[in-house]
DNA sequence: ACCTGAACACCGTTCAAGT
DNA sequence: ACCTGAACACCGTTCAAGT
């Protein structure tokens, strides 16, 4: 619920050699960037950083730790992608589904390697509490739009957790499939994401057009 | 479609020694499960083997391509596993879904580290042509059941490829999610399968019971 | 036809010592 | 209150030499 920041847990605090922890999580994203895995040395973002390979220690106990931060802070960016998605659609939780969706799958193609660190990574530090909220946020935000949607009257009233469930692995899956190039166009057409999405929104929106096509045996 | 297996590629052969290369794909499944990571060395793998730590670049030649080799075997595995389900449930492709869904997950919660492996990892030769063919297999083992529910009329008729990109999605998002512990049971229930399931076969199933609860706008 | 041992250039992490 | 340099116990990978 609460937001975390970059400084998350450590008061603000200049020293003469500058703010050395920000300047680490910078660098680390920067080369995550690059190479597009979260693979980097902790003595090569030292080197960049312009500290000795030690100083990372005076920061972080562990590599686990640093990467620990950088997936709170994907989390973090995730949720507020998100919401500045919905704001952005207007006032009909309906219209906000689509771009909501958009807007989770592009930050995971934007993000490749922050979004596998967010998500698959070993070498994160999983029982953290603050991570687990953070991502769990997530969830609650897309929880949100659909609960607000059954209140309109827009989505068939079930269960918003099982919605939810639903739509968040969904978009889980279809990021991570995109991210690893599995979705490939003579298999899943174009635009999978569209494709999934109509597939869903059958299953989830209250029922108009229904029934039209009765080749029920 | 071809069924790749542990000694692909490497024609059966018995030396002095025995057959390193099943030795070590053995071993490092077994270290990937007790570990559940697949963060162990080359070095660790041979040590077990009981071979100097040089041996196995006789048969791989780098970690990547032991790596690869795993993740190959794993996606064969999912496939097998999924005919498996879909023939144990019968002829009835409808009543297939759920089983083939269960063993999809189950083969998730069960290898976690392989299946992190074959889909997030940073270490696998993505590239290699051998392993998004048995990635793609399992793709096209869900879309013959999605066809033959149609054909059936079990199955609204949309594109196949449309309802597949989203069965496979939602398949794999929760069981990332799953093996990721970030499906807590007081945010999406005990049984978050089912859960998700419910929702899409609503939108997958040809319409019977719909249109009764018309709380349309 | 396969395996070993020594060697190289790296890591993550620690710790006494510096400023 | 923070940073450095040397040191330790590891890696992945290579290669000449062994059987």
């Amino acid at each position: 619920m609460e937001n975390f920041t970059v400084t998350e847990g450590t008061p603000e605090r200049r020293y003469h050699h500058g703010d050395l922890r920000r300047t680490l999580i910078e660098t680390a994203l920067e080369v995550m960037r690059e190479e597009q895995n979260w693979q980097f040395t902790l003595r090569e973002i030292a080197r960049r950083a312009g500290v000795s390979h030690a100083a990372p220690y005076k920061h972080f106990p562990d590599k686990a730790a640093l990467l620990t931060a950088l997936a709170m802070i994907g989390f973090d960016q995730l949720r507020i992608g998100l919401i500045q998605a919905r704001s952005d659609a207007g006032e009909d939780p309906r219209a906000a589904l689509l771009p909501m969706a958009r807007a989770y799958v592009d930050f995971g193609n934007d993000n490749p390697a922050l979004y596998r660190l967010m998500f698959g990574a070993e070498g994160v530090n999983r029982s953290d509490v603050h991570l687990s909220e953070n991502a769990i946020s997530v969830f609650d935000t897309v929880m949100d739009v659909l609960q607000r949607g059954q209140l309109d009257g827009a989505l068939r009233r079930r269960p918003v957790r099982d919605q939810a469930t639903a739509c968040w692995s969904l978009l889980h899956g279809l990021t991570m499939l995109s991210i690893d190039g599995l979705l490939l166009p003579e298999k899943v057409g174009l635009e999978p994401l569209d494709a999934a999405f109509r597939t869903v929104m059958e299953g989830i929106a209250s029922s108009d057009e229904n029934g039209k096509m009765s080749d029920v045996r």
